[in-house]
DNA sequence: TATACAATAGTACAAAGATACAATTGGAGG
DNA sequence: CCTCCAATTGTATCTTTGTACTATTGTATA
């Protein structure tokens, strides 16, 4: 039975708002394993009408877990707990240079019709400007409270 | 044998909806000539339980391909690749595939941890002379019209 | 009190899934 | 052959789920 709804306690009381207590304890019940990798919580929805809160508190706390990697929400499907990469897709990524990438996207080109230079092109005009730095993707970084809109994180491990 | 599904990698993390992602990858397989007129695709169910998601989503990749005469769905029948491709949807897909395929190298070397210009580097480096794959292909190579009668007769569920 | 701002709630929407349905095919039984 | 019917295939529609944006509320501070 893993009724997440029953191992989350809110203090409606305490100065510390309601989405931050709600990312602490999930954090920590990933963190100690009463939650695994795959795992589906509930939805957004769901743990909201449980703890009585609007939907809306549960979405943002699972948006600041999602950017911090310990979860993946994904719309129309549910929220689950992180998945590591496969030891494959790991090795696979780490062998791959990045010369080895460029062959193989030069070469996808040329399979479209496009020549070195067109291809070239693409790959500038399509590099904008307000490009994410990719953050760094500690697995034990404390998540924070990130009052304005964080607009970047665009996530793409590629899957499976 | 030619697996489609083999050949289509979904990343459930991404922001790109999955059946864009269908699209996109169905698109470049036909353009690049890996699918060819008159195959069969895999059934929406087929596909769906293959990637481990609703055949709805199939479908409604299917249905975009469709409209844009790339391919020909048949209730009853079977989706299959579109008889005869116009030179202009052809061009038009190419455009787009390109600018595509930039993003999906540009988010890799990101993945590899390689910021935007470094991955722009890797493409010059790896274009220079010397590297005999890189010769302009026409744009008529990648889709090959043949005149020649499939197995079966198609009928359009989409009129024409 | 007035202002500002963070936390929460409300509303609308897009992606994906569930379910029921319609067209086509193919085989069984006449 | 012909008819019937079950299986297969795509379609239509609604529900579920997360997201984006706006409005409201509460609290600290001038």
């Amino acid at each position: 039975m893993n009724h997440l709804k029953d191992k989350i306690k809110l203090d409606f009381r305490s100065d510390e708002p309601l989405y931050m207590q709600l990312v602490r304890q999930v954090e920590q019940l990933v963190l100690t394993g009463e939650l695994n990798q795959g795992d589906q919580l509930p939805t957004v929805r769901e743990l909201a009408t449980e703890l009585r809160i609007n939907f809306n508190t549960v979405a943002r706390a699972y948006r600041l877990l999602d950017e911090a990697r310990l979860i993946s929400t994904q719309r129309g499907r549910g929220t689950y707990i992180w998945e590591e990469p496969t030891r494959e897709t790991v090795e696979r990524l780490r062998q791959i240079s990045l010369a080895e990438l460029a062959r193989r996207y030069l070469d996808e080109a040329a399979g479209l019709g496009y020549d070195a230079p067109a291809a070239l092109d693409a790959v500038r005009d399509n590099m904008k400007p307000g490009n994410p730095e990719h953050e760094d993707v500690g697995a034990d970084q404390a998540i924070e409270v990130k009052n304005e809109q964080t607009q970047q994180t665009q996530r793409r491990t590629s899957g499976e």
